[in-house]
RNA sequence: GGGCCUGUAGCUCCAACGGUAGAGCAGCGGACUUUUAAUCCGAAGCGUGUGGGUUCGAGUCCCACCGGGCCCA
């Protein structure tokens, strides 16, 4: 019989643990060592970073010594030690640079304490630039400060950290381990800059609308729910900023752009995650058409800023986000794509048939509208590869875009579509308070069927319209996916630093 | 929600028919004054996500649970 109460497991599973384990306890030693000699210090002044040192001296000649002297600071990767010279790589954000270590330079005490630092310690050092007998740009250390000491064990040198699970959960180990960890973090602020540039240049101001409120609206979706103590009154995180951006179109802004968090209470798989990042941009006196012109622009402008090029990579296969994008009608989509010789007046038995021949099980109070964009999404989207704009939705799915000029039953609207995912949602904003009115109750009366996702109705959204929306296109962009689209990754926890996970 | 797959040392991975768990790297000890995943020598380290079951014997088979992946709704 074993006392099951007794803790038997030495795993690294929590602090406490670290003084015990073999991989652990001699680096908890040390840490303990340098506390009580004083501690570690506040901050550091470094002269040069890892791609300073190549900007500096591009063209250093093996065996050189530059007489230059410089003070770095990173991370320990590893170090090579070959009896009284050490070669040790030290990695700072801006790249990989190596710290030459000898005898004679740091003499005899400060060689030893080197060789008690472990990899993944920070440490500073200063020393002369030189270039090793191989060629390779090194600092010639001639004093060096622990900076913090890591007392974990870094993962395989070789092959980093793979495990998805553990990759996204810790993400800190992921970035110091996987250089593309870290490629990407950076390509998707590259690109979020990029997008920010892009409507600054054209006149747009960025604002901030509320997460919390007492209703989700401008989109259909699922909320989360939450509660405020104080007001003691339920709330909901945002599905959308679609509302509050015209709101403030209607306050006069003109163009108005966010960049922000939204929340749908909906699964998890390659391209959802529960909290996500969109791009809204609301711009008066513009139509969806000039939305189009201003899509191909931003898209062509991030892909140029993150990768140089218009050309995209993913999945092993090429697609160019060079303007102009394809354009197409949803309904003229369906019917290449399926062969069927319908349209919005098609009689509603016959669509749903159709509907039912492409896995498609209409629901009771599905319309001619509803029915074709099923299809659409049953049949087309998948099989779109190259940049297309899908036009004119139907109005029956579409409850805050305008009616089209001159065509019936379909919207001034389109959706970006690119390699069977869409990327971008824009219309020329409905802007008739009776028509919005009459949406919403359509809406409502969709819920009362039992759609739970149907649109609330936002009765001040109404009254804001009232006193005026100026015809405006608006737009949403899914931003981590064109993260994703333009660093080929094809699961978006690759592009979300803390994706959401089940917690452990 | 359904189907298939998966969890082994700090990391990356092996382990025929069920036969009592190994390697590389990291770590530890030693050698080495120009390495680049340094190299060489030596000694160690896991009882296999958790809990049951079948069996003389279970990472290997069965069940449940906890995570994860892929595909589908």
């Amino acid at each position: 019989m074993t006392d099951v109460s007794e803790p038997t497991d030495d795993e690294l599973d929590d602090s406490q643990s670290l003084d015990d384990h073999p991989l652990t306890r001699d680096r908890v030693a040390k840490y303990r060592k340098v506390m009580e000699g004083g501690g570690f210090p506040y901050s550091f002044e470094r002269t040069a970073t890892a791609q300073d040192l190549v900007d500096r001296f591009p063209d250093i000649a093996p065996g050189e010594a530059t007489g230059e002297t410089v003070t770095v600071a990173g991370r320990l990767k590893n170090t090579r030690v070959m009896g009284k010279l050490i070669f040790a790589p030290v990695s700072d954000l801006s790249g990989t640079l190596q710290l030459f270590v000898d005898v004679q330079t740091l003499g005899e005490e400060g060689f030893e304490a080197f060789l008690e630092l472990d990899a993944g310690d920070w440490l500073g050092a200063t020393g002369e630039v030189i270039a090793t007998k191989r060629g390779e740009l090194s600092v010639k250390v001639s004093s060096f400060q622990l900076l913090q000491k890591s007392l974990r064990p870094l993962p395989d040198k070789w092959h980093g950290l793979k495990d998805v699970e553990e990759r996204s959960r810790r993400r800190y180990v992921d970035l110091m381990a996987n250089d593309d960890a870290r490629n990407v973090a950076i390509a998707r602020t590259t690109i979020i800059s990029e997008l920010r540039r892009q409507f600054e240049l054209r006149g747009y101001i960025e604002v901030e609308t509320p997460i919390l409120l007492p209703e989700a609206t401008g989109a259909t979706a699922r909320p989360f729910a939450t509660h405020h103590n104080a007001l003691d009154i339920d709330m909901q995180l945002r599905i959308a900023t679609e509302l509050y951006l015209k709101r403030l179109v209607v306050g006069g802004l003109e163009r108005v752009f966010e960049i922000g968090r939204i929340f749908r209470n909906e699964g998890v798989d390659s391209s959802h995650n529960p909290e996500f990042t969109m791009l809204e941009s609301y711009e008066a006196f513009a139509d969806y058409t000039d939305i189009m012109t201003l899509v191909e622009d931003v898209f062509a402008a991030c892909a140029t800023a993150a990768n140089d090029s218009t050309d995209v990579e993913l999945d092993g296969r090429w697609l160019s986000l060079a303007a102009p994008f394809a354009r197409i009608t949803m309904l003229d989509a369906v019917r290449d794509r399926t062969g069927l010789d319908i349209d919005y007046d098609t009689d509603i038995s016959v669509l749903r048939a159709a509907a039912g021949d492409h896995g498609v099980q209409p629901e009771d109070h599905w319309g001619s509208g509803k029915v074709v964009e099923a299809l659409f999404d049953a049949a087309v989207e998948s099989t779109i590869w190259e940049p297309t704009f899908v036009t004119e939705h139907p109005i029956e799915v579409s409850p805050l875009s305008r009616a089209h000029r001159s065509k019936p039953h379909v919207t001034e609207r389109f959706e970006l579509f690119i390699a069977g995912s869409e990327y971008a949602n824009a219309f020329s904003e409905l802007n008739d308070p009776f028509d919005q009115r009459e949406r919403f109750e359509a809406q409502a009366a969709m819920k009362a069927a039992g759609d739970d996702e149907a649109h609330p109705v936002d009765d001040d959204y109404i009254r804001a319209l009232e006193y005026g929306l100026p015809p405006t296109g608006g737009l949403g962009i899914g931003v981590d996916r064109l993260v994703m689209l333009l660093t080929g990754k094809t699961h978006i926890r690759e592009v979300i630093l803390f994706p959401t996970m089940r917690p452990h």
